[in-house]
DNA sequence: CCATTATAATAGTGATCCCTATTAAATTAT
DNA sequence: ATAATTTAATAGGGATCACTATTATAATGG
Protein backbone atom coordinates (compact mmCIF):
# COMPACT_ATOMS: atom_id res chain seq x y z
CA UNK A 1 0.00 0.00 0.00
CA UNK A 2 2.11 2.59 -1.15
CA UNK A 3 0.65 6.34 0.10
CA UNK A 4 0.75 8.94 -2.81
CA UNK A 5 3.22 11.13 -1.00
CA UNK A 6 1.98 14.32 -0.58
CA UNK A 7 4.46 16.77 -1.66
CA UNK A 8 4.15 20.67 -1.31
CA UNK A 9 3.09 22.76 -4.33
CA UNK A 10 -0.44 22.93 -5.68
CA UNK A 11 -1.93 19.56 -6.57
CA UNK A 12 -1.70 17.67 -10.24
CA UNK A 13 -5.30 18.35 -11.59
CA UNK A 14 -5.06 15.19 -14.29
CA UNK A 15 -2.89 11.95 -13.50
CA UNK A 16 -0.36 10.93 -15.72
CA UNK A 17 -1.26 7.85 -16.94
CA UNK A 18 -5.23 8.98 -17.13
CA UNK A 19 -3.77 11.67 -19.30
CA UNK A 20 -2.19 8.87 -21.63
CA UNK A 21 -5.29 6.74 -21.19
CA UNK A 22 -7.66 9.56 -22.86
CA UNK A 23 -4.98 10.47 -25.59
CA UNK A 24 -4.45 7.58 -27.13
CA UNK A 25 -8.21 6.37 -27.22
CA UNK A 26 -8.00 10.08 -29.44
CA UNK A 27 -5.34 9.39 -31.67
CA UNK A 28 -5.91 5.33 -31.77
CA UNK A 29 -9.65 7.32 -33.02
CA UNK A 30 -9.05 9.83 -35.54
CA UNK A 31 -5.01 9.43 -35.74
CA UNK A 32 -2.33 11.99 -35.36
CA UNK A 33 -3.01 14.25 -37.80
CA UNK A 34 -6.23 13.88 -37.41
CA UNK A 35 -5.94 14.36 -33.50
CA UNK A 36 -5.47 18.22 -32.36
CA UNK A 37 -4.10 19.51 -28.93
CA UNK A 38 -7.13 21.39 -28.23
CA UNK A 39 -9.12 18.33 -28.68
CA UNK A 40 -7.11 16.57 -26.56
CA UNK A 41 -6.86 19.38 -23.71
CA UNK A 42 -10.48 19.27 -23.85
CA UNK A 43 -11.08 15.36 -23.16
CA UNK A 44 -8.48 15.44 -20.49
CA UNK A 45 -10.14 18.57 -18.58
CA UNK A 46 -6.83 21.09 -18.80
CA UNK A 47 -5.64 23.59 -20.12
CA UNK A 48 -3.10 23.89 -23.01
CA UNK A 49 0.11 24.99 -21.08
CA UNK A 50 -0.37 22.11 -18.57
CA UNK A 51 -0.64 19.27 -21.50
CA UNK A 52 2.73 20.60 -22.37
CA UNK A 53 4.36 20.75 -18.63
CA UNK A 54 3.42 17.33 -18.79
CA UNK A 55 4.29 16.27 -21.77
CA UNK A 56 6.45 17.91 -24.06
CA UNK A 57 5.07 18.40 -27.21
CA UNK A 58 2.31 17.00 -29.55
CA UNK A 59 4.68 14.87 -30.77
CA UNK A 60 6.31 13.51 -27.70
CA UNK A 61 2.51 12.52 -26.58
CA UNK A 62 2.16 10.40 -28.99
CA UNK A 63 5.88 8.69 -28.06
CA UNK A 64 4.64 8.53 -24.54
CA UNK A 65 1.35 7.24 -25.35
CA UNK A 66 2.86 4.34 -27.99
CA UNK A 67 4.78 3.59 -25.13
CA UNK A 68 2.28 3.43 -22.70
CA UNK A 69 0.17 1.24 -24.69
CA UNK A 70 2.29 -1.05 -26.28
CA UNK A 71 3.79 -1.91 -22.39
CA UNK A 72 -0.09 -2.38 -21.17
CA UNK A 73 -1.15 -4.69 -24.23
CA UNK A 74 1.61 -6.16 -25.81
CA UNK A 75 3.11 -8.33 -22.95
CA UNK A 76 -0.14 -11.13 -22.49
CA UNK A 77 0.19 -11.16 -26.59
CA UNK A 78 3.89 -11.67 -26.76
CA UNK A 79 3.98 -14.53 -23.70
CA UNK A 80 1.38 -16.31 -26.04
CA UNK A 81 3.97 -16.23 -28.89
CA UNK A 82 6.84 -17.24 -26.58
CA UNK A 83 4.89 -20.27 -25.40
CA UNK A 84 6.05 -24.15 -25.64
CA UNK A 85 2.49 -24.13 -27.06
CA UNK A 86 2.62 -25.55 -30.53
CA UNK A 87 4.14 -22.81 -33.24
CA UNK A 88 0.58 -23.17 -35.33
CA UNK A 89 -1.58 -23.32 -32.13
CA UNK A 90 0.39 -20.60 -30.49
CA UNK A 91 0.15 -18.21 -33.70
CA UNK A 92 -3.85 -18.90 -34.04
CA UNK A 93 -4.02 -17.53 -30.20
CA UNK A 94 -2.22 -14.81 -30.72
CA UNK A 95 -4.24 -13.71 -34.14
CA UNK A 96 -7.09 -14.10 -31.88
CA UNK A 97 -5.98 -11.52 -29.51
CA UNK A 98 -5.14 -9.59 -31.84
CA UNK A 99 -8.40 -9.64 -33.32
CA UNK A 100 -10.36 -9.06 -29.89
CA UNK A 101 -8.55 -5.92 -29.96
CA UNK A 102 -9.28 -4.54 -33.07
CA UNK A 103 -12.77 -4.74 -32.08
CA UNK A 104 -13.31 -4.25 -28.23
CA UNK A 105 -17.17 -2.69 -27.67
CA UNK A 106 -16.04 0.68 -26.03
CA UNK A 107 -12.85 1.34 -27.44
CA UNK A 108 -11.86 2.62 -31.15
CA UNK A 109 -11.99 -0.14 -34.29
CA UNK A 110 -9.02 -1.34 -35.30
CA UNK A 111 -5.42 -1.20 -34.11
CA UNK A 112 -3.16 2.00 -33.19
CA UNK A 113 0.03 0.54 -34.50
CA UNK A 114 -1.03 -1.92 -37.47
CA UNK A 115 -2.02 1.04 -39.79
CA UNK A 116 -1.43 4.44 -38.14
CA UNK A 117 0.61 7.58 -40.06
CA UNK A 118 0.79 5.34 -43.58
CA UNK A 119 0.52 8.62 -45.41
CA UNK A 120 1.31 12.30 -43.80
CA UNK A 121 2.34 15.51 -44.57
CA UNK A 122 5.99 16.06 -44.91
CA UNK A 123 6.30 17.81 -40.96
CA UNK A 124 5.09 14.34 -39.25
CA UNK A 125 7.54 12.08 -40.78
CA UNK A 126 9.25 11.57 -37.80
CA UNK A 127 5.79 10.46 -36.28
CA UNK A 128 5.46 8.17 -39.16
CA UNK A 129 9.08 6.73 -38.40
CA UNK A 130 7.83 5.73 -34.84
CA UNK A 131 4.58 3.43 -36.01
CA UNK A 132 6.84 2.06 -38.49
CA UNK A 133 9.89 0.98 -36.52
CA UNK A 134 7.24 -0.57 -34.12
CA UNK A 135 5.33 -2.48 -36.88
CA UNK A 136 9.16 -3.89 -38.28
CA UNK A 137 10.12 -4.56 -34.60
CA UNK A 138 6.65 -7.26 -34.02
CA UNK A 139 7.31 -8.22 -37.20
CA UNK A 140 10.52 -9.12 -36.25
CA UNK A 141 9.30 -10.78 -33.25
CA UNK A 142 7.14 -12.63 -35.36
CA UNK A 143 9.96 -14.15 -37.47
CA UNK A 144 12.30 -14.79 -34.74
CA UNK A 145 9.42 -17.35 -33.27
CA UNK A 146 9.27 -18.88 -36.72
CA UNK A 147 12.99 -19.27 -36.39
CA UNK A 148 12.69 -20.79 -32.89
CA UNK A 149 9.65 -23.43 -34.40
CA UNK A 150 12.27 -24.54 -37.18
CA UNK A 151 15.53 -25.36 -35.07
CA UNK A 152 12.81 -26.97 -32.94
CA UNK A 153 11.98 -29.14 -35.75
CA UNK A 154 8.20 -27.22 -35.77
CA UNK A 155 8.50 -25.82 -39.42
CA UNK A 156 10.71 -27.48 -42.05
CA UNK A 157 14.24 -26.47 -42.31
CA UNK A 158 13.93 -24.51 -45.57
CA UNK A 159 10.99 -22.22 -44.00
CA UNK A 160 10.95 -18.51 -45.56
CA UNK A 161 10.69 -17.53 -41.90
CA UNK A 162 10.69 -13.86 -43.23
CA UNK A 163 8.41 -13.79 -45.63
CA UNK A 164 6.09 -15.91 -43.35
CA UNK A 165 6.33 -13.42 -40.58
CA UNK A 166 5.69 -10.82 -43.17
CA UNK A 167 2.80 -12.45 -44.72
CA UNK A 168 0.81 -13.24 -41.57
CA UNK A 169 2.01 -9.64 -40.73
CA UNK A 170 -0.14 -8.51 -43.58
CA UNK A 171 -3.30 -10.17 -42.40
CA UNK A 172 -2.82 -8.41 -38.93
CA UNK A 173 -2.49 -5.01 -41.06
CA UNK A 174 -5.80 -6.13 -43.50
CA UNK A 175 -7.52 -6.93 -39.92
CA UNK A 176 -7.15 -3.72 -38.68
CA UNK A 177 -8.17 -1.48 -41.91
CA UNK A 178 -11.17 -3.94 -41.97
CA UNK A 179 -12.24 -3.65 -38.70
CA UNK A 180 -12.37 0.39 -39.01
CA UNK A 181 -13.95 -0.02 -42.10
CA UNK A 182 -16.63 -1.86 -39.25
CA UNK A 183 -15.68 -5.84 -39.70
CA UNK A 184 -17.47 -8.02 -36.74
CA UNK A 185 -15.14 -10.00 -34.42
CA UNK A 186 -16.24 -13.32 -36.00
CA UNK A 187 -15.38 -11.87 -39.42
CA UNK A 188 -12.21 -11.11 -38.82
CA UNK A 189 -11.63 -14.90 -36.76
CA UNK A 190 -12.76 -16.36 -40.36
CA UNK A 191 -10.33 -14.74 -41.96
CA UNK A 192 -7.46 -15.99 -39.36
CA UNK A 193 -8.57 -19.34 -40.24
CA UNK A 194 -8.07 -19.27 -43.67
CA UNK A 195 -5.05 -17.29 -43.40
CA UNK A 196 -3.33 -20.15 -40.99
CA UNK A 197 -4.14 -22.65 -43.90
CA UNK A 198 -0.92 -21.05 -45.41
CA UNK A 199 1.44 -23.18 -43.66
CA UNK A 200 4.51 -24.49 -44.68
CA UNK A 201 4.85 -28.36 -45.02
CA UNK A 202 1.25 -28.86 -46.60
CA UNK A 203 0.94 -31.01 -50.06
CA UNK A 204 -1.23 -28.75 -52.89
CA UNK A 205 -4.75 -30.96 -53.71
CA UNK B 1 -8.00 14.02 -84.57
CA UNK B 2 -10.83 16.63 -82.57
CA UNK B 3 -9.29 20.28 -82.39
CA UNK B 4 -9.58 21.47 -78.90
CA UNK B 5 -12.11 23.81 -80.00
CA UNK B 6 -10.81 27.31 -78.97
CA UNK B 7 -13.90 29.10 -76.95
CA UNK B 8 -13.91 32.53 -76.04
CA UNK B 9 -12.94 34.24 -72.89
CA UNK B 10 -9.38 34.02 -70.95
CA UNK B 11 -7.57 30.33 -71.48
CA UNK B 12 -7.73 27.99 -68.77
CA UNK B 13 -3.81 27.99 -67.20
CA UNK B 14 -4.03 24.07 -66.22
CA UNK B 15 -5.63 21.18 -67.62
CA UNK B 16 -7.85 19.55 -65.76
CA UNK B 17 -6.77 15.72 -65.98
CA UNK B 18 -3.15 17.28 -65.14
CA UNK B 19 -4.76 18.45 -62.03
CA UNK B 20 -6.05 16.05 -60.95
CA UNK B 21 -3.27 13.58 -61.60
CA UNK B 22 -0.90 16.47 -59.56
CA UNK B 23 -3.90 16.03 -57.22
CA UNK B 24 -3.95 12.52 -56.96
CA UNK B 25 0.05 12.22 -55.95
CA UNK B 26 -0.04 14.36 -53.48
CA UNK B 27 -3.10 12.66 -51.36
CA UNK B 28 -1.31 9.40 -52.38
CA UNK B 29 1.75 10.14 -50.61
CA UNK B 30 0.32 12.41 -47.67
CA UNK B 31 -3.28 11.62 -47.28
CA UNK B 32 -6.31 13.63 -47.20
CA UNK B 33 -5.71 15.49 -44.02
CA UNK B 34 -2.01 15.61 -44.64
CA UNK B 35 -2.55 17.40 -47.96
CA UNK B 36 -3.35 21.26 -48.12
CA UNK B 37 -4.71 23.37 -50.16
CA UNK B 38 -1.48 25.35 -50.00
CA UNK B 39 0.37 22.29 -51.25
CA UNK B 40 -2.21 21.70 -53.82
CA UNK B 41 -2.58 25.41 -55.55
CA UNK B 42 1.04 24.92 -55.07
CA UNK B 43 2.24 21.62 -56.59
CA UNK B 44 -0.79 22.73 -59.68
CA UNK B 45 1.14 26.05 -60.32
CA UNK B 46 -2.42 27.91 -59.71
CA UNK B 47 -4.16 30.31 -57.04
CA UNK B 48 -6.30 29.04 -54.87
CA UNK B 49 -9.72 30.15 -56.40
CA UNK B 50 -8.93 28.50 -59.63
CA UNK B 51 -8.47 24.82 -57.62
CA UNK B 52 -12.08 26.24 -56.19
CA UNK B 53 -13.29 27.14 -59.73
CA UNK B 54 -12.28 24.02 -61.40
CA UNK B 55 -12.45 21.25 -58.57
CA UNK B 56 -15.42 23.02 -55.76
CA UNK B 57 -13.35 22.40 -52.77
CA UNK B 58 -10.97 19.76 -51.08
CA UNK B 59 -13.26 17.27 -50.21
CA UNK B 60 -14.84 17.39 -53.91
CA UNK B 61 -11.76 17.07 -55.09
CA UNK B 62 -10.38 14.19 -53.37
CA UNK B 63 -13.71 12.93 -54.50
CA UNK B 64 -12.81 14.09 -58.46
CA UNK B 65 -9.18 12.59 -57.79
CA UNK B 66 -10.52 9.18 -56.71
CA UNK B 67 -12.91 8.56 -59.88
CA UNK B 68 -10.26 9.64 -61.94
CA UNK B 69 -7.35 7.18 -60.83
CA UNK B 70 -9.95 4.44 -60.22
CA UNK B 71 -11.24 4.83 -63.96
CA UNK B 72 -7.49 4.98 -65.04
CA UNK B 73 -5.90 2.20 -63.05
CA UNK B 74 -9.00 -0.05 -62.63
CA UNK B 75 -10.00 -1.38 -65.92
CA UNK B 76 -6.99 -3.49 -66.51
CA UNK B 77 -7.21 -5.02 -63.57
CA UNK B 78 -10.75 -5.76 -63.82
CA UNK B 79 -9.85 -7.52 -66.91
CA UNK B 80 -7.42 -9.96 -65.28
CA UNK B 81 -9.99 -11.27 -63.20
CA UNK B 82 -12.97 -11.39 -65.08
CA UNK B 83 -11.34 -13.06 -67.65
CA UNK B 84 -11.47 -16.93 -68.33
CA UNK B 85 -8.24 -17.82 -66.68
CA UNK B 86 -8.44 -20.55 -64.38
CA UNK B 87 -9.38 -18.41 -60.94
CA UNK B 88 -6.32 -19.48 -59.29
CA UNK B 89 -4.17 -17.99 -61.54
CA UNK B 90 -6.46 -14.86 -62.60
CA UNK B 91 -6.39 -14.19 -58.75
CA UNK B 92 -2.56 -14.16 -59.10
CA UNK B 93 -1.65 -11.99 -61.89
CA UNK B 94 -4.41 -9.42 -60.26
CA UNK B 95 -2.54 -9.37 -57.27
CA UNK B 96 0.64 -9.23 -58.45
CA UNK B 97 -0.31 -6.42 -60.72
CA UNK B 98 -1.64 -4.53 -57.10
CA UNK B 99 1.90 -5.19 -55.84
CA UNK B 100 3.40 -3.68 -59.01
CA UNK B 101 0.91 -0.49 -58.46
CA UNK B 102 1.91 -0.30 -54.49
CA UNK B 103 6.02 -0.17 -55.45
CA UNK B 104 6.08 1.89 -58.67
CA UNK B 105 9.47 3.26 -58.97
CA UNK B 106 8.17 7.34 -58.96
CA UNK B 107 4.92 7.36 -57.63
CA UNK B 108 4.09 7.45 -54.01
CA UNK B 109 4.31 3.70 -51.91
CA UNK B 110 1.08 1.94 -51.66
CA UNK B 111 -2.55 1.79 -53.08
CA UNK B 112 -4.27 5.24 -52.77
CA UNK B 113 -7.44 3.36 -51.54
CA UNK B 114 -6.35 0.34 -49.68
CA UNK B 115 -5.34 2.03 -46.65
CA UNK B 116 -6.25 5.39 -47.16
CA UNK B 117 -8.44 7.52 -44.14
CA UNK B 118 -8.59 5.04 -41.65
CA UNK B 119 -8.21 6.96 -38.76
CA UNK B 120 -9.28 10.96 -39.42
CA UNK B 121 -11.26 14.06 -37.73
CA UNK B 122 -15.02 13.79 -36.80
CA UNK B 123 -15.28 16.34 -39.94
CA UNK B 124 -13.92 14.04 -42.58
CA UNK B 125 -16.24 11.12 -41.53
CA UNK B 126 -17.64 11.44 -45.55
CA UNK B 127 -14.11 11.32 -46.96
CA UNK B 128 -13.66 8.38 -44.96
CA UNK B 129 -16.80 6.51 -46.10
CA UNK B 130 -15.81 7.30 -49.57
CA UNK B 131 -12.33 5.42 -49.19
CA UNK B 132 -14.51 2.76 -46.79
CA UNK B 133 -16.73 2.22 -49.76
CA UNK B 134 -14.66 2.03 -52.35
CA UNK B 135 -12.75 -1.11 -50.49
CA UNK B 136 -16.05 -2.87 -49.81
CA UNK B 137 -16.50 -2.62 -54.06
CA UNK B 138 -13.08 -4.33 -54.62
CA UNK B 139 -13.93 -6.74 -51.89
CA UNK B 140 -17.23 -7.30 -53.25
CA UNK B 141 -15.65 -7.75 -56.92
CA UNK B 142 -13.53 -10.19 -55.57
CA UNK B 143 -16.83 -12.25 -54.01
CA UNK B 144 -18.59 -12.49 -57.14
CA UNK B 145 -15.28 -13.29 -58.56
CA UNK B 146 -15.68 -16.39 -56.69
CA UNK B 147 -18.85 -17.16 -56.67
CA UNK B 148 -18.57 -17.25 -60.26
CA UNK B 149 -15.60 -19.72 -60.04
CA UNK B 150 -17.85 -22.08 -57.81
CA UNK B 151 -20.82 -21.91 -59.99
CA UNK B 152 -18.43 -23.34 -62.56
CA UNK B 153 -16.73 -25.68 -60.96
CA UNK B 154 -13.51 -24.34 -59.99
CA UNK B 155 -14.23 -23.97 -56.52
CA UNK B 156 -15.84 -26.50 -54.21
CA UNK B 157 -19.46 -25.90 -53.66
CA UNK B 158 -19.42 -24.96 -50.24
CA UNK B 159 -16.99 -22.65 -50.24
CA UNK B 160 -16.95 -19.64 -48.02
CA UNK B 161 -16.39 -16.90 -51.07
CA UNK B 162 -17.09 -13.95 -48.52
CA UNK B 163 -14.19 -14.81 -46.09
CA UNK B 164 -11.84 -15.68 -49.03
CA UNK B 165 -12.42 -12.38 -50.81
CA UNK B 166 -12.00 -10.72 -47.26
CA UNK B 167 -8.83 -13.08 -46.73
CA UNK B 168 -7.18 -11.49 -49.86
CA UNK B 169 -8.32 -8.28 -49.45
CA UNK B 170 -6.45 -7.96 -46.49
CA UNK B 171 -3.45 -9.29 -48.19
CA UNK B 172 -3.86 -6.15 -50.41
CA UNK B 173 -4.09 -3.97 -47.64
CA UNK B 174 -1.46 -5.38 -45.69
CA UNK B 175 0.73 -4.99 -48.96
CA UNK B 176 -0.37 -1.57 -48.60
CA UNK B 177 0.83 -0.89 -45.65
CA UNK B 178 4.31 -2.43 -45.79
CA UNK B 179 5.00 -0.96 -49.26
CA UNK B 180 4.31 2.68 -47.29
CA UNK B 181 6.65 1.08 -44.96
CA UNK B 182 9.32 0.75 -47.85
CA UNK B 183 8.72 -2.95 -49.04
CA UNK B 184 10.06 -4.03 -52.65
CA UNK B 185 8.04 -5.44 -55.22
CA UNK B 186 9.98 -8.83 -54.61
CA UNK B 187 9.36 -8.80 -51.21
CA UNK B 188 5.34 -8.79 -52.07
CA UNK B 189 5.21 -11.50 -54.61
CA UNK B 190 6.92 -13.74 -51.88
CA UNK B 191 3.63 -12.46 -50.33
CA UNK B 192 1.51 -13.36 -52.11
CA UNK B 193 2.82 -16.36 -53.15
CA UNK B 194 2.17 -17.54 -49.77
CA UNK B 195 -0.86 -16.24 -49.54
CA UNK B 196 -1.74 -18.11 -52.18
CA UNK B 197 -1.51 -21.41 -50.68
CA UNK B 198 -4.39 -20.36 -48.58
CA UNK B 199 -7.24 -21.98 -51.16
CA UNK B 200 -10.13 -24.19 -50.55
CA UNK B 201 -10.26 -28.11 -51.32
CA UNK B 202 -6.03 -28.43 -49.77
CA UNK B 203 -5.66 -31.41 -48.02
CA UNK B 204 -3.62 -30.67 -44.37
CA UNK B 205 -0.37 -32.52 -44.20
C1' DC C 1 -12.54 48.97 -81.83
C1' DC C 2 -15.69 47.55 -78.45
C1' DA C 3 -18.62 44.37 -76.05
C1' DT C 4 -18.99 39.89 -74.32
C1' DT C 5 -17.37 36.00 -72.14
C1' DA C 6 -14.48 33.11 -69.51
C1' DT C 7 -10.84 32.45 -66.53
C1' DA C 8 -6.92 34.08 -63.46
C1' DA C 9 -4.77 36.88 -59.81
C1' DT C 10 -4.90 39.87 -55.74
C1' DA C 11 -5.68 40.09 -51.31
C1' DG C 12 -7.60 38.87 -48.09
C1' DT C 13 -11.57 36.19 -44.50
C1' DG C 14 -12.49 34.00 -39.83
C1' DA C 15 -11.17 29.74 -37.78
C1' DT C 16 -8.00 26.67 -36.09
C1' DC C 17 -3.20 24.95 -35.85
C1' DC C 18 0.63 24.02 -32.07
C1' DC C 19 2.59 26.30 -28.51
C1' DT C 20 4.02 29.78 -24.58
C1' DA C 21 4.97 34.15 -21.60
C1' DT C 22 2.97 35.55 -17.75
C1' DT C 23 0.15 35.46 -13.77
C1' DA C 24 -2.71 33.13 -10.27
C1' DA C 25 -3.69 29.48 -7.10
C1' DA C 26 -2.95 25.64 -3.88
C1' DT C 27 -0.22 23.11 -1.26
C1' DT C 28 3.77 22.20 2.55
C1' DA C 29 7.64 23.98 5.52
C1' DT C 30 9.00 27.19 8.91
C1' DA D 1 1.00 33.94 9.35
C1' DT D 2 4.68 33.95 5.90
C1' DA D 3 7.81 31.94 2.64
C1' DA D 4 8.83 28.51 -0.55
C1' DT D 5 7.43 25.44 -3.89
C1' DT D 6 4.73 23.40 -7.42
C1' DT D 7 1.17 23.35 -10.55
C1' DA D 8 -2.84 25.53 -13.05
C1' DA D 9 -5.20 29.21 -15.63
C1' DT D 10 -5.38 33.39 -18.46
C1' DA D 11 -4.59 35.23 -22.55
C1' DG D 12 -2.77 35.33 -26.69
C1' DG D 13 1.19 34.69 -30.71
C1' DG D 14 2.54 33.57 -35.20
C1' DA D 15 1.50 30.31 -38.66
C1' DT D 16 -1.45 27.82 -41.34
C1' DC D 17 -6.18 25.99 -42.27
C1' DA D 18 -9.99 25.86 -46.05
C1' DC D 19 -12.05 29.17 -48.66
C1' DT D 20 -13.82 33.67 -51.27
C1' DA D 21 -15.22 38.71 -52.67
C1' DT D 22 -13.37 41.48 -55.80
C1' DT D 23 -10.68 42.94 -59.53
C1' DA D 24 -7.72 42.16 -63.56
C1' DT D 25 -6.62 39.76 -67.78
C1' DA D 26 -7.04 37.38 -72.16
C1' DA D 27 -9.49 35.36 -75.44
C1' DT D 28 -13.62 35.62 -79.20
C1' DG D 29 -17.84 37.83 -81.62
C1' DG D 30 -19.69 41.56 -83.88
Amino acid sequence: MEQPVRKRGRPRVLDRDVGLDIAARLFWERGYEGTSTADLTKAMGINPPTLYSMFGSKEELYRQVLDFSIVRENSRRLEILRSNLPIHEALGLYLYDIADGDTQPDKPRGCMVSTAVLQHAEENASVARMTAALRETSMQTLKARFDRAVEEGELPAQTDTDTLARFYGAIIQGMSAQACDGACNARLKRLIDLALTAWPGKRSA
